[in-house]
DNA sequence: AGTCGCGCCTGGCGGC
DNA sequence: TGCCGCCAGGCGCGAC
């Protein structure tokens, strides 16, 4: 499941391969995604050229004279870099063919993924209510434990709210709270000061680094699956309950948030 | 306004 | 072997 360090890495990749490059070809091959893929995209992009290749919390965005294409990856989405006439598969529902002979392709078996348009000069809506980036000086303690007061729900679930903060998924919020100390199940309004100081590091520090090392595989994300890795291994809690903690080796409890899966140290974490 | 839970979709897995 | 049921999850949306 693409999370921001792998919609980064993702934007990295195919950056050098489109930007101010232009569009010969937008296949559709099928337009059933999270919504459906608007008819006027193939209009507005064919014969215009990248101007860059930027990411707003998941959603890569192609910038074109008359707006934006917008992409997300929803869960099970990727984007490679292919030579134009590789065959499509199954799952390959969407083609953008440059004129340097590349395309990009997009694939996504569950179909949760988007392709959007975003006219210039109209914020489209579901990025207008988005929040902080999380790697910028915006996203900072003070910001999160103000915009926490009064707030009842589960600091994990706080977190990852696309309002509150962009980019944190299941796993980063699982990990995050790990490395902070903190009980996912604690009431956002009731956590402190310092410890979102704490948080907001553990966040900042978690993404960075998983962007780090989706970095040193572009080689692979490029040629063969398209899928960054998540270096599982890497991981703390996440896919890891009733294993030991890291730390206290007391067994990490499971449980489900919101019908998300959940892993955290009853030990390491008030 | 804030919170909660549903459902979209399909590959992969365990169980029989 | 083959079939069935269940699970994973980002995230918008409807309901309270």
């Amino acid at each position: 499941m693409p999370e921001l360090p792998e919609v980064e890495t993702t934007r990295r990749g195919i950056e050098p391969h489109v930007d101010q490059q232009r569009v010969i070809d937008f296949v559709v091959r099928d337009a059933r995604l999270r919504w459906p893929i608007p008819k006027e995209i193939h209009g507005l992009i064919v014969n215009q050229q990248v101007a860059s290749v930027s990411r707003r919390g998941k959603y890569l965005l192609l910038r074109f004279a008359l707006g934006d294409l917008m992409i997300h990856l929803g869960m099970s989405g990727s984007l490679r870099v292919l030579p134009i006439g590789t065959p499509a598969g199954k799952h390959d529902h969407v083609d953008l063919v440059f004129a340097n002979d590349k395309l990009i392709r997009f694939t996504d078996p569950r179909r949760f993924g988007s392709v959007l348009w975003q006219p210039i000069g109209v914020e489209h809506k579901l990025l207008a209510k988005l929040g902080p980036e999380p790697l910028t000086d915006r996203f900072d303690a003070d910001y999160l434990y103000n915009a926490s007061r009064k707030r009842t729900l589960a600091i994990k679930q706080f977190i990852m709210t696309s309002e509150v903060v962009v980019g944190v998924g299941n796993i980063y919020a699982n990990e995050s709270l790990f490395r902070a100390g903190i009980d996912p199940r604690r009431p956002a309004g009731k956590v402190s000061k310092p410890r979102y100081e704490r948080l907001v590091h553990e966040i900042k520090a978690v993404l960075d680094y998983a962007i780090t090392r989706g970095g040193t595989t572009l080689r692979d994300f490029l040629s063969s699956d398209g899928k960054p890795g998540y270096f599982a291994q890497e991981l703390s809690v996440y896919g890891r309950g009733s294993e030991p903690c890291t730390v206290c080796k007391k067994p990490l409890k499971e449980i489900r948030m919101g019908q998300r899966t959940t892993v955290f140290c009853t030990g390491c974490q008030k």
